[in-house]
DNA sequence: GAATTAATTGAACGTTCGTTTTATTAGTGT
DNA sequence: ACACTAATAAAACGAACGTTCAATTAATTC
């Protein structure tokens, strides 16, 4: 056989992506075979090398354009107040609803880094340290305004994402905790953590707050 | 050819571990080969089944022993007093003084568990959710003695799990900071975190303490 | 409706994988 | 010195891997 009636090169690469996404995070890249990824779309084997060359390709494309999608995220959520306690507010809120949205692309690219050859994994991680940059300056602007308490701000800055990333490991929608409840509770451990000490107006959580700050 | 002069079950097995955890740690379970864990032992690979029945029994040894001796660490480090900041600050000192020190192993446990079988992943998490259990009790033991204030404890478990852990991401010794340097920062984020509001017997670290807290 | 292009199949290629089998030598107990 | 066991090498197994190629058909263009 051949050409399959109803056939659609968009779709298809759409699919596979989709399909890759799903499949590595679950299976691991290095485990997942190109025939198993076709099965999952429906496809021959073959027809994967008409839209990916390589199986770094197909890897190295998601992890790109998920970083790419991080970092505009975040140019399309920055707030234009220069106030540290609202601008680190906007990036706990932007960093959990996209890692949440995206937990299987954010589980890629967090774990398959080493399957990527050296000059990928540079490219990847210049643009992952640009947005961890994002937060080491507000950390450093609202230390040197006298809003938070750091003792060391590229460590501080490094504790958050992994809090905060952690998030994909447990959080299951439509379980115990709604995604507002969970982005309240680690806004107000965040804003601990760093000691604010200025308030600002989003809106309070289920109830407790800090000593040290009033969210 | 066969026996070599001067070989020995007992160092072969040791030398095979020691080999396995930072091959996995470097490339991943799926991605390390056999013959390239036996080269780097300097044996052939037909020798390792001397030692381990499968692959996957090698990597099921090496969770299980990480995760025994997390939990002996603990038990060995757990203080007596019934105070919630003494514990708790025992638990983030044991957990990144471990962790730390077994870098490799832990990334082992923490990104290869889905090589694992349905069953023996079982157990491996079962040891895992009796280790964070140890965290939850102290948590709700003192938000109950009202020396901490938290939202929620399995929540904040989590976030204070994932953010000590990620210290082996970052952390090299010998570079910028010390190992003491970094442990007191990440206690002082921790307390800060919990909102603890009663202070314990740990010296200060670079100077800087919280508003909430005094450590 | 013929020519062209897009999408896919099915079969094959060479390589590498985890694992098994058999033979051979080093050490150990007597 | 001789039997026995422990530790390995060497070779081979079938299966699966990523990838390529030629053939074939569906859709599109003119």
């Amino acid at each position: 056989m051949a050409r399959t009636t109803g056939s659609d090169g968009e779709k298809t690469e759409a699919a596979v992506r989709e399909a890759a996404v799903s499949l590595i995070a679950r299976l691991g890249y290095e485990a997942m075979s190109m025939r198993q990824l076709a099965a999952e779309v429906g496809v021959q084997a073959a027809a994967l090398y008409r839209y990916f060359p390589t199986k770094e390709d197909l890897l190295f494309t998601l992890m790109r354009e998920h970083m790419e999608g991080l970092l505009n995220a975040w140019e399309a959520a920055r707030p234009a107040s220069a106030d540290p306690v609202t601008r680190l507010a906007a990036y706990v809120e932007n960093h959990i609803a996209f890692h949440i949205e995206r937990r299987h692309a954010t589980h890629v690219s967090n774990m398959e880094l080493r399957s990527l050859s050296h000059e990928r994994l540079t490219q990847i991680l210049k643009m992952r340290t640009a947005y961890e940059k994002e937060l080491r300056t507000i950390l450093r602007d609202g230390a040197e305004a006298g809003a938070f308490e750091i003792d060391d701000t590229g460590l501080t800055a490094m504790a958050l994402i992994q809090m905060m990333t952690g998030v994909i490991v447990w959080f299951r929608p439509g379980e115990r905790l709604s995604l507002a409840e969970v982005t309240a509770s680690y806004l107000s451990m965040t804003m601990r953590l760093v000691g604010a000490t200025i308030s600002h107006g989003t809106a309070r959580p289920s109830g407790r707050a800090g000593d040290a700050v009033a969210l």
